[in-house]
DNA sequence: AGCAAATCGATAATCATTACTATTTTAGTA
DNA sequence: TACTAAAATAGTAATGATTATCGATTTGCT
């Protein structure tokens, strides 16, 4: 009785199946937008975490300020580029064990983690001539004003992406 | 020429080596308020801001849409309690290791990471009386609205909790 | 087709954080 | 000790991502 089917829904969920990069409410409004020019950004953002609910995406709360979201919802572990503000899948094995660690010497109980690696990626490693994005000089000092794709977007509630479940 | 001295920011700073909990901007600004009732609130995020740069102090951002605050700068994880939303430092060898294993597959540079725990603390988890927060009914699900101390705060730009540099 | 629940589009409201500005402090220096 | 330029403050307005609201549509059943 709950949930019924949404045309906008599943074009969200389509477009961010196409993409690798993870993009932001906004990014996917303007690009849904598209092929949609009535949907209304309320409803991106609704759907969003609706899907983020029910475990279909992840939400990455990167600290820039705007929440980002990724279709491939098996285990892996992102990188952002603190220049390009780019976000980039890791290939590296599981550290769920983390997760035993940080219990070993906990009263409460420990159902899961977020982890985020930063640094410069391979374009912004070789290019010395590129500057640093100001509010980015260190690492995770990621500004609200990056637009890592096109536009920019912000921040929810729920269902944020989390490992070891 | 730079960087004069100020009351309002020893204040800041002293309250804030004083709490073992993560306060908000505006958990500090309601506090330090009742020593200096002429204080104000942007006063306390520019200091915050200016204190995390200078990394003085650590600035947590766990996805809850508050940024809190940390004077223990040495290393050190945290876990954060989904039903009560306290923040609690944890006993847990070093992970810097997590770095190397992210960055041998990884063509770009790793300069740090960023981890957070989640689940139910000792009192939540003994309680079973305690419902859940809406909005953190799954891990990192922490709702804007919760108060984990006594006010609310929000969002900045710098100098981010993070490891391993 | 007919109806109740779910969803939508449009827009207003939230709310943490930042920006702006006139005034006050700070820290040298004469 | 007074003088001054730079830095910081208090107060307040602005920002911007996200959420809430609400009348109009759409969906799923019977």
């Amino acid at each position: 009785m709950a949930l019924k089917h949404s045309k906008q829904r599943d074009m969200i969920k389509a477009f961010l199946m196409g993409r690798k990069d993870h993009p932001t409410a906004e990014v996917i409004y303007t690009n849904v937008r598209e092929k949609n020019p009535n949907i209304s950004l309320g409803t991106v953002y609704r759907n969003l975490t609706l899907l983020a609910d029910m475990g279909e995406i992840k939400r990455l709360r990167l600290g820039d300020g705007v929440d980002h979201f990724d279709a491939d919802t098996s285990p892996h572990y992102h990188f952002v580029c603190t220049k390009c503000g780019s976000i980039i899948d890791l290939e590296m094995q599981n550290i769920d064990k983390l997760q035993e660690l940080a219990g070993a010497d906990f009263n409460g109980k420990i159902n899961g983690y977020v982890v985020y690696f930063y640094g410069t990626c391979e374009n912004c490693t070789s290019d010395s001539e590129q500057e640093e994005i100001p509010c980015m000089q260190s690492p995770h000092k990621i500004a609200q004003s990056i637009t890592p794709l096109q536009a920019t977007g912000h921040q929810a509630c729920n269902a944020v992406e989390q490992r070891g479940i």
